[in-house]
DNA sequence: ACATGTTCGTGAGCACTGCTCTTGCTTTGG
DNA sequence: CCAAAGCAAGAGCAGTGCTCACGAACATGT
């Protein structure tokens, strides 16, 4: 049916990608509000009326650009967990949250597009939530590995959130301890606070060295969601400081 | 020289007001990107043209309910400080932190204007400094408070570090240790992490009961920023499940 | 091989935007 | 009282998202 058989449908997914990447760049240059059909048009030599042949409206491309922008984080995030797989949790989850930080900065108006402000007037669809996801698995794979090789401390929650975090364990994370689940949720808006400071420019004049700054967080924010290093037997990075088996209060 | 001499003076600042107040309206209904001086004109009575005796363009426009929103958040929290006075520490940060998430929840738009994606090519001005200070001057107050009185734990920071801690402290407040300036600046971002990923909907379908997921993560983040019931004399607050004195590694 | 239905690019056009400039009117200060 | 300055209005320019009717290119069933 709709494969890639006549030389129609070929240029199709020819034109559309030339689109989307005339977009990004004036999504770099411009920003997400300025981001003009007519101008991506004119940049493509088309007419302005052909470009809706492709997305039916502005906001059809933006949803297609934070599909892109979604999945190009999720697989930095998992390509780092990858280049990391050897070391222990920390190890990994810093090398995570380090990547995630690094796609942010090399690409600003895509963060934005995803993690910033919502595009007014605009409730994204329900294609986008499994590419939004990719990332926070990545974390919660870290967490699952963790769990299982007594990496990771299980938090003590106050009776009143337990229900809460056991509904969310339900839908994220069914084979995790609703506590675990429950700082994780928490701990990964909190990276994202640090990320967005940073990439909207909330450090400025008060943040110099951001990388060790980043860096120090991080790894605070793994001790955060209870990740400690292994107590039998040391994962393959430096275990020299360890951690204790901590059990916070309230 | 420009006092409030003639009835000319007086309606200027009455249609500046006027006009930064419609423009609160449309942006609450339709967002900072679609704010159109045209349609606040109108709205108005008044020629299109005429805005601009008031403001030279958009972005001032723009800067100008920025300086309003950040008073207004700076405000919000100073209030906050001010209700919780005889409280402990712990309970003056989670009021005003509850206070920052309310009125981010009550503000969304402007919410979005002043911590959400800045607006592209536009660089705030250095008027727009104080006041965007205000809300975290009330955190070190009461962490200077907590410093004083034996309620805050020093944490420990890595060498590498320590120079930049020194001087964040320096430009931020001098009369703190540099580890808690440190520890500090890193939470106040990810509290924003938190109040951001509510109010950009990125919980929406995962956190149901958010009230109490906030309250719990930002009694969580008194405790990374190492606020503790005080040792000798607990304060008004119940003080029944002490703290730890609590220096954390790496 | 032909006719049919679908897809595509075009250019005109509508309603809207930010912003500029000239033209007159009103208020102000000397 | 009168010149100077502040002000609103309207026309106008260039740009925007989006629609529509039109031919041309393509795909496909008979």
């Amino acid at each position: 049916m709709s494969s890639t058989h006549g030389a129609r449908a070929r240029a199709r997914i020819e034109v559309t990608a030339a689109i989307k990447e005339e977009a990004r760049r004036q999504l770099a240059n411009e920003g997400a509000a300025k981001l003009s059909l007519r101008a991506v048009a004119r940049e493509l030599g088309m007419a302005s009326s052909a470009i809706y042949r492709y997305f039916p409206n502005r906001d059809d491309l933006l949803t297609a650009l934070i599909i892109d922008a979604y999945d190009s984080i999720g697989e930095a995030a998992e390509a780092a967990r990858d280049a990391a797989a050897d070391a222990g949790p920390i190890e990994r989850w810093t090398t995570v949250c380090e990547r995630l930080r690094g796609w942010a900065l090399e690409h600003p108006h895509e963060y934005a597009l995803i993690y910033g402000t919502p595009v007014p007037g605009y409730t994204a669809p329900a294609t986008t939530v499994p590419p939004a996801a990719r990332g926070a698995m990545v974390a919660i794979g870290i967490l699952r590995d963790a769990h299982q090789g007594l990496g990771l401390a299980r938090p003590v929650l106050p009776d009143e959130l337990r229900p809460e975090a056991v509904r969310m364990a339900a839908t994220v994370a069914p084979d995790l301890p609703p506590e675990v689940v429950a700082t994780m949720l928490a701990t990964w808006a909190q990276l994202f606070g640090l990320i967005g400071f940073e990439v909207f420019g909330q450090f400025n004049r008060v943040v110099e060295d951001r990388d060790i700054f980043f860096r120090h967080a991080v790894r605070q924010l793994a001790h955060t969601v209870g990740l400690v290093y292994p107590q039998q037997g040391p994962a393959a990075g430096r275990a020299g400081s360890a951690g204790r088996p901590a059990a916070r209060p309230s």
